[in-house]
DNA sequence: CGTATTTGACCGGCGC
DNA sequence: GCGCCGGTCAAATACG
């Protein structure tokens, strides 16, 4: 990977779930833990170095799970995952259905249940395929490479921090994205993406043998 | 002046 | 049915 990708996040775990036309599968998503954080990155390490000014955020592990374009096969879904972010074969999953997501920050943090599907053509509802991960980030959005215009803010109940929405800012790209702080660790931020990107991330800026590198490589 | 953000209103699902 | 709650809309505002 060349330079200007250099990983600069450090996801700790990760949540998928698949794409199901009927009932969203919550017993098939939980969080799985990385193993022991592949990414090492001397300038991104704990949010309370306050020297550690490295705010921005690069291409990422962010811009590889959303270019990938979230899993679609059912369980196990951890065979969605980048093989070369997460080494799974030797991490175990410790899967975590939400509920008990929910019980361990004793609130509900994600509220992602209540998200779960959206009407298509007055009948049809499909659920678009989401997935997340929580990073130890002094930022709140992490820059992933896709432009993102911001609809929403909410502050969920039992929680000091407030969610944001974001949806991404393409014609016709109805991927959006919602951000907010884990209640029991601000250091974290919980990322989740959901729906599928119809083009490559456009990043003003130069860049684009990286990300047209990464497009072949998980499109 | 065009575009992004803010922020209260609104809406729909869900539990009671 | 009603109220709560999370998600979205959109008018007003900020921004550059």
């Amino acid at each position: 990977m060349g330079s200007k990708s250099q990983l600069l996040l450090n996801p700790q775990q990760a949540l998928f779930e698949d794409q199901d036309h009927q009932t969203p599968p919550i017993s098939q998503m939980g969080f799985f833990n990385f193993p022991s954080n592949p990414f090492e990155n001397p300038n991104f390490s704990t949010s309370n170095n306050n020297n550690n000014s490295d705010t921005n955020l690069n291409l990422s592990e962010t811009l590889l799970f959303s270019s990938m374009n979230l899993p679609l096969k059912p369980s196990p879904f951890y065979e969605f995952a980048p093989p070369h972010l997460l080494s799974l074969q030797t991490s175990t999953p410790n899967l975590w259905p939400w509920g008990e997501i929910g019980k361990r920050s004793n609130e509900n943090q994600l509220g992602i249940s209540t998200m779960k599907m959206k009407k298509i053509k007055g009948r049809r509802r499909v659920r678009e395929p989401r997935f997340s991960f929580k990073t130890l980030s002094d930022v709140d959005v992490l820059d992933d490479g896709y432009k993102w215009r911001k609809y929403g803010q909410k502050v969920v109940k039992n929680t000091q921090h407030p969610r944001s929405y974001y949806r991404c800012t393409q014609d016709h790209c109805r991927v959006k994205k919602r951000v907010e702080r884990l209640a029991e660790d601000p250091r974290m931020v919980i990322t989740t993406y959901e729906g599928r990107h119809v083009h490559s991330p456009s990043h003003d800026s130069e860049d684009s043998e990286a990300q047209t590198h990464l497009n072949n490589f998980f499109w």
